[in-house]
DNA sequence: ATTGAAAATGAAAACCATTATCATAATCTT
DNA sequence: AAGATTATGATAATGGTTTTCATTTTCAAT
């Protein structure tokens, strides 16, 4: 979905919700849009403030919430304390391989998966809306310990 | 692993880190063990607390990051910022899938899903040493809402 | 355009899970 | 048994996130 495409689908969101539509939000929602990385409220909170220093810090957090209810934007937490947000993949969902000793972060999709796990929540009487898959290991710079 | 397999590995890995092992460790970890469900530390402090009033909860939260350094517990954070503490399965590994209205937590496993995993690490050059996989959606008795 | 009700903002305070501090107590090696 | 080291428990501190609240902004109805 293009950035325009989620900028929309916000405004939707946000119409449905019985919520205002405001200038801070819009920035703060494009400025995630634009990002390609986990990005932890910190440093979204600072590239927002480059441009617009007299946001809030509350705002972001807020706002970061708002998109994660509208599914415009994934919460993660990778065990450092802090959620990272992320955006919807253009080329579909991918998942998350961590190196447990660098902690180089690798990305990969796997379709077969993807089916296996909805075929397995319908089974359970689910349907999936979402999911989070990582995977801990060690990358290829990082051989194995002997243990 | 049974409980007291599990009590000896600690035992060792106190031992080999050159720490002391105490009375309020062994309490702490035995109530860990008899447990099967992704205990908060704060339930697990109330059980602790039933017997022996007296230990700290700092204990408690020192003494399950050891576990989890040890490897005979399993922290877990599903988003709701606490961290939850699961026991080794008996039965080889297992998943989970969360429903996003009522956080009822529901298990599985899929074998085939492990195998895919391992292949698609090893195709980016990791090893995998761990992984969590949490599928979120609508159980049964919380329908998917229209939009 | 104006008004008024409802929601949003920003700054600061509050929250809450977790971690650190520190004096005292327990453990273990010799 | 002694000495050195680690653990404990009470409390304070930390840090990410959420609330509060007075003020401002938005939006629908007039």
């Amino acid at each position: 979905m293009a950035n325009h495409a989620k900028m929309s689908a916000l405004k939707g969101f946000i119409e449905t919700k019985g919520l205002k539509s405001t200038a801070q939000r819009d920035f703060i929602a494009d400025t995630f849009f634009k990002t390609n990385t986990h990005i932890s409220l910190e440093e979204l909170l600072a590239k927002v403030k480059k441009k617009h220093k007299n946001i809030g810090y509350a705002t972001v957090y807020r706002t970061m919430k708002l998109l994660g209810e509208s599914g415009l934007a994934i919460a993660r937490q990778f065990g450092d304390g802090q959620t990272r947000y992320e955006n919807l993949p253009e080329d579909g969902h991918h998942d998350h391989i961590i190196c447990v000793k660098c902690s180089k972060i690798a990305e990969f999709q796997n379709q077969k998966i993807e089916q296996l796990q909805a075929e397995t929540a319908q089974r359970l009487g689910f349907t999936v809306v979402n999911h989070k898959l990582e995977l801990y290991g060690y990358c290829s710079d990082c051989a194995k310990p002997a243990r």
